[in-house]
RNA sequence: GCCGCGUUGGUCAAUCGGUUAAGACGCCUCCCUUUCACGGAGGAAUGACGAGUUCGAUUCUCGUACGUGGUACCA
């Protein structure tokens, strides 16, 4: 019988779930849905002098707009491998037993070293001009550990109190051979390996021992992660191998990073393309930083959801507007780059677009309502659906509504300077005066008769110039078709402003 | 430094030894439009470099360069 497909997204609560932690979740939810299997959160806190109130409560929101909704683990109700906290699951003792397991069979060790001792040791090596000093085969003879130390001493430190950690005890120059989903077989030999700790003084785990025991408990057979793991792996392996449970580890797929759109690195928490790097709000309590989210400027889960798909993703053809159930139907670790990928600020706008485009023009009213009242805008939702239809076709956001449309609610005070001086002519005054007249005059108010007094009224008025007739109604160059605007705006209003303006105007 | 991973237009990318090397974003031109957009049609722009394997390499191998990640009692 086949396992039942489990992926887990195991962030540690150390700061805001930025968009890269956000893809690497995705891509485990659409593989779990794929094959109906489970998702579950679980949250590595282990490192408790780098939590951050709030990461955690943040992460949980951040995947729930998303709508990347675990079935399992913190937040989202426990399943039948609670708890889902790494700080409550040492409570439990599984750490402490398994790298007990280890280390009768004789796979790990206990290490004395203090961190002063260890920075002494990684410099007297550099100092022997040993490039890369670490903890490993050869270094450990010498130092303070149940390897090199006799029983007697080891016994003599315990009972003192001596903190000690836990290591791994790596073999020398050894070919360690793993499969990658995603980027096929790679090879590491050992000796770049070092005796990992993995359980810490405090008897914490590392993270190295804890996805292990966890991933092992809560029967997780994938294992999805960003390419800053891949050097480590080689270790999990060997900790895998050592609790003879090497046939049973998870596949491994290790996904490319997303870059910087500009320059060279990794993609940090703040970026100059003015784009957010986080899936929501985030406010960092330690640093007292905040970060703007993709929610709060206007973006769609979905259109969010399908670009972050597509970085690194495809599906195999030219599709790139993708839903979720259509994600989830396509989605493959095969289908998965290997290369890191810059992120593209102009192609996650258009995404946006693509995605305000699809969206009705009620349902963007209900988005854009809220927006109008923050800035002290009370209209009928009739009006706002109408002002949807009209300005969204330009829009890429949802907060660039009103900005965009600003002169359906306020007359203009100033004249597209441009324009003005190019088409406005001694004559022009007149003109707009008799049209402004004419539209008076008009019975009723709607697209089209405004549409044909405009038709009609030219062989007598001579040329109407649609741009001034903008201009003069809104004070700018561009903006939402004409008609249709005016007819929104109302009657009233379009003829005030017109007077207005031609009062000003010489 | 060492080790791992990667490298197709400016960016995202398809191709799984044989193609005029798709498509998308962005950019440019034209068309549509009595305005603004949308839309449509075109265009410029690509296999890092060097060897090898092969009848044939973007595709396989090796080297170089470049990029990226790791090198903690952090994840």
């Amino acid at each position: 019988m086949e396992k039942r497909v489990r992926l887990r997204f195991a962030p540690s609560p150390t700061g805001g779930l930025h968009m890269g932690g956000v893809r690497t979740a995705l891509f485990s939810y659409l593989f779990a849905k794929k094959h109906g299997g489970d998702f579950v959160l679980r949250i590595e806190d282990t490192d408790q002098t780098r939590y951050v109130n709030g990461a955690e409560e943040y992460i949980i929101n951040a995947l729930k707009w998303c709508g990347i909704e675990p079935n399992e683990g913190v937040g989202f109700g426990d399943g039948s491998y609670a708890p889902y906290r790494q700080s409550e699951r040492k409570e439990l003792g599984i750490y402490k037993k398994y790298s007990d397991k280890l280390i009768e069979s004789g796979h790990a060790y206990l290490a004395f070293d203090t961190s002063e001792e260890l920075d002494e040791m990684r410099k007297k090596l550099e100092a022997a001009k040993v490039v890369a000093p670490q903890y490993n085969a050869v270094t450990r003879q010498n130092m303070k550990n149940s390897l090199a130390l006799s029983a007697d001493e080891v016994s003599k430190l315990i009972e003192s109190g001596a903190p000690y950690v836990v290591r791994l005890k790596v073999p020398r120059n050894e070919e360690i051979r793993f499969h990658d989903i995603i980027r096929g077989w790679v090879t590491v030999n050992s000796t770049q390996v070092d005796d990992k700790v993995l359980l810490k003084s405090d008897g914490m785990p590392t993270y190295h021992l804890a996805h292990i025991v966890d991933d092992i408990e809560m029967k997780i057979t994938h294992a999805v992660r960003g390419e800053e793991w891949l050097p480590s792996a080689p270790s999990h392996v060997l900790i895998y191998r050592y609790l003879g449970l090497e046939s049973e580890m998870p596949l491994l797929a290790h996904l490319p990073l997303i870059l910087k759109p500009d320059g060279n690195g990794k993609l940090s928490k703040r970026d100059k393309s003015g784009l957010p790097m986080f899936p929501i709000n985030w406010h960092d309590e330690r640093t007292g930083e905040s970060y703007i989210g993709y929610r709060e400027s206007g973006f769609t889960a979905d259109a969010f959801i399908n670009m972050l798909a597509l970085l690194g993703w495809n599906p195999g053809d030219n599709r790139e507007i993708l839903s979720k159930e259509e994600l989830i139907k396509e989605f493959s670790f095969e289908r998965v780059n290997k290369s890191g990928a810059k992120f593209d600020p102009e192609k996650t706008k258009w995404f946006n677009q693509q995605y305000l485009r699809m969206h009705t023009n009620e349902e963007l009213a209900n988005s854009v309502m809220p927006l109008l009242e923050e800035k002290g805008i009370k209209k009928d939702p009739t009006f706002v659906v109408e002002f949807c239809r009209l300005v969204k076709e330009k829009a890429h956001f949802i907060t660039e509504f009103y900005e965009l449309g600003s002169y359906f609610f306020v007359a203009p005070t100033t004249f597209d300077e441009k324009v003005m001086t190019k088409k406005w002519n001694e004559n022009s005054k007149s003109t707009y005066s008799k049209l402004t007249e004419k539209l008076n005059a008009l019975p009723t108010w709607t697209i089209d008769s405004i549409h044909h007094l405009f038709a009609e009224v030219e062989p007598e008025l001579g040329k109407i110039d649609m741009q001034v007739v903008r201009v003069l109604t809104t004070g700018v160059a561009g903006g939402a078709q004409l008609f249709d605007m005016l007819a929104l705006i109302g009657k009233e209003e379009v003829i005030n402003r017109l007077n207005s303006a031609l009062a000003k105007l010489q």
